[in-house]
RNA sequence: GCCCCCGUAGCUCAGUUGGAUAGAGCAACGCUUUCCUAAAGCGUAGGUCGCAGGUUCGAACCCUGCCGGGGGUACCA
């Protein structure tokens, strides 16, 4: 029988909710100062820790911050489940859990699936838009962070109790289609095709954007060499000429010489890459039939939109092929979306959001183009090109209505990169104009992922890394690690090879993934596999070994865990490990809402690693199977049980596996 | 030109919205295995939080200026 589920308490919450109601003595709104209590950030403040009576009392000439803070605490009754408070420095209240508390709190949790979190009280309808690649392009290490990230906060919104839809927003309409089509047309590999549809439609997009480049760089420059020229010159007559003692004038030349600087390098690789294209016989031969490729590109792309027939069939055999082969990389990814609905989906649309837009008096014509302007952001946001077809922003648009009207979202999240927050602002404040003020949008934006070289990670060659082969260096990689280590254990190895490649594909795939949702989302980041499976420090590793341990006790004591859940045994914490084990395994609650209100998976990762890292030290600290008395076995019994549970339904929400031996 | 982001230990990064002596991992140095997996633990060392002002009881965080790096900027998505 399992305990009612209020015996469970959000600690914070209930703590912030004691408080609150006192705080209206002082200020009116006290909810804008509740967040000040937080978990102590050093464990000899206690547990908790209050600092609002400091901005309180800051409003009030005549009081001091510590008396403030002593009022406060003679007027909060916590005697149930705290010690008594205590005032210190100049006004922080400290607030330390009764022990006896603790130890029933955290009991109780060994009966309570949801290991202390509850379910949200108004669930909303939440759309996740995340991954979206261009399906006619191989995916790269660029498709990770929005698929991994978007995953994470997916699956923490579910469990939260969210009604969450995932929808994978794919680029199945665009330049590329026209691409594909052209040299579908003109450069087909028939037994290529036959063999492998998607291989040799990727070759055709590759093909058919090196050609264009290779014109649109030969065509600039001319002009390339005149900027550089202009520059020469303007730096020279600068140098001569103005007032070297000017601090201005020093900052422009400096200016100016970096990017004559950088624009001869670029000019120089430019021609590289034109030589390099050249040297091949059978490119070249092809640049030079189509001089015109990149506008007979889009004409493809045009008639494919204005429903041309053939290009339409066209469109229809080579979508499903393109969506099998994503599919493979999120099936390796154990990713899952509720819905794909790419931009080919929006286009009957279209017409319609631009004639609303225009009627509504939000969009008028301006050089031809049909956009809209908001108050204070300079640049349009163009719904309707010169040449009349819609763009993005119409698309985005659309799915918004769309998602409004037919999914009845209350948010959507778009786990899209920074590079893009212009275009979201200019999208979240159009559709507030539009009359959709009540949705709750959300730009989860995310930095680059850099190479060792600190630019976008790229291969030596200038090309992007491919996703697949990246997984698959990271598995081999993972299993010389697992095999080594296994081979190095005091009884001999313990695992035949079976186990040792699944538990490298957990490992190896745990460790790229982790790797993304550990930094702060906004920052750019240092791709460095290395590091990612390093057998030591802040990895997935270091989580997953702490959970093979604690099933190794398990394991070695014979224990049913089951058993041992529905046996209600005390829970008593002595070792000081142990106590700070258990109110961490308490927090679990906490962090997850504060992921799931800010979209930052990376809270989780933290988290969990700091959970790792408490056990890790009562593992060393606190014999299990060998402790002194039964009573004391069971209560670290259950504390292993806890972290366990905790750890896996943890890296679960990450989109990480475990395994019970590595 | 205009707009946005970043600058924290040798390296890679946290820092929960203004709180107590700025943290972690890696690398370095020292210690711990008759005992549940040492993929671990404990400890030492390492900092002018880019620089200079300002706001206040208190600033890595807010404001101003400067230095350095990245990105975006009218018809690609």
């Amino acid at each position: 029988m399992s305990l009612p589920r209020a015996y469970i308490m959000n600690i914070l919450a209930e703590l912030r909710s004691r408080f609150e109601p006192v705080l209206t003595e002082w200020t009116d709104d006290p909810s804008s100062v509740i967040e000040m209590l937080k978990a102590s950030q050093d464990a000899k403040f206690g547990d908790y820790q209050a600092n609002f009576a400091m901005p309180l009392a800051a409003r009030i000439p005549e009081l001091k911050p510590r008396d403030l803070a002593t009022q406060i605490v003679e007027k909060v009754d916590l005697s149930d489940f705290c010690e008594p408070l205590e005032v210190a420095g100049p006004g922080f209240i400290n607030i330390k859990l009764k022990q006896d508390w603790l130890n029933t709190q955290t009991q109780n949790l060994v009966a309570d699936e949801r290991l202390g979190v509850a379910a949200a009280e108004a669930p909303q309808k939440v759309v996740v838009d995340f991954s979206a690649p261009n399906v006619a392009k191989p995916m790269h290490v660029g498709h990770l962070r929005s698929t991994v990230i978007g995953d994470a906060n997916y699956r923490v919104l579910k469990f939260l109790g969210h009604d969450v839809v995932g929808d994978n927003h794919i680029g199945d309409w665009g330049t590329q289609f026209g691409m594909i089509i052209f040299g579908y047309k003109h450069f087909l590999n028939e037994a290529a095709f036959e063999e492998a549809p998607v291989t040799e439609l990727a070759r055709l997009y590759r093909l058919v954007n090196q050609l264009s480049d290779y014109h649109a760089t030969k065509n600039a420059i001319p002009k390339k060499e005149e900027d550089i020229n202009q520059q020469a010159e303007k730096l020279q007559s600068l140098e001569s000429s103005a007032d070297l003692t000017d601090k201005k004038i020093q900052k422009q030349i400096k200016k100016l010489k970096a990017d004559l600087g950088e624009s001869q390098a670029e000019l120089t690789s430019q021609q590289e890459s034109l030589t390099e294209l050249e040297a091949n016989e059978d490119l070249h031969s092809k640049a030079i039939a189509f001089p015109e490729i990149a506008r007979l590109a889009r004409e493809e792309t045009a008639r494919l939109h204005s429903g041309d027939a053939e290009n339409i069939e066209l469109w229809e055999r080579f979508l499903p092929q393109c969506l099998d082969a994503i599919q493979t990389v999120y099936d390796r990814l154990n990713i899952h979306f509720d819905m794909t609905l790419g931009e080919s989906f929006y286009q009957p649309l279209l017409a319609d959001v631009v004639a609303d837009l225009k009627q509504k008096g939000l969009a008028k014509e301006s050089q031809g183009a049909i956009c809209v302007f908001m108050q204070g952001i300079e640049a349009p946001f163009i719904v309707q090109k010169q040449d009349g077809a819609f763009t993005y922003a119409t698309t985005d648009l659309a799915t918004i209505k769309y998602r409004v009207e037919e999914l009845k979202a209350d948010r959507v999240l778009y786990v899209v990169d920074s590079r893009q927050s212009e275009h979201f602002k200019l999208l979240f404040a159009t559709v507030k104009e539009w009359g959709y003020s009540d949705l709750e949008l959300q730009h989860v934006s995310f930095g680059t992922v850099l190479g060792k070289n600190k630019r976008p990670y790229k291969t030596r060659s200038g090309d992007t890394v491919g996703l697949e082969s990246l997984l698959d260096e990271s598995i081999e990689s993972a299993y010389q690690i697992v095999s080594e280590n296994d081979d190095a254990k005091p009884d001999g190895p313990e695992l035949n090879d079976a186990e040792r490649r699944q538990i490298a594909e957990v490992v190896g795939l745990g460790g790229i993934k982790y790797a993304d949702l550990k930094h702060n989302r906004d920052s750019d980041y240092v791709f460095d596999l290395d590091k990612m499976l390093a057998n030591k420090g802040d990895t997935a590793t270091y989580m997953q070994y702490a959970y093979a341990r604690v099933c190794g006790i398990f394991r070695k004591g014979q224990i049913d865990r089951s058993a041992l859940r529905d046996h209600q045994a005390a829970l008593t914490l002595v070792d000081e490990s142990e106590r700070a084990l258990a109110l961490q395994i308490n927090r679990y609650s906490e962090i997850l809402e504060s992921v799931a209100t800010e979209a930052r998976p990376n809270y989780l990762t933290n988290y969990l690693f700091e959970l790792s890292n408490l056990f890790s030290t009562f593992y060393n600290n606190c014999h299990v199977l060998k402790a002194e008395e039964e009573a004391v076995k069971t209560s670290r019994l259950l504390l292993c049980d806890l972290t366990a549970r905790i750890v896996e339904h943890g890296l679960s929400l990450l989109g990480i596996g475990t395994c019970e031996r590595m």
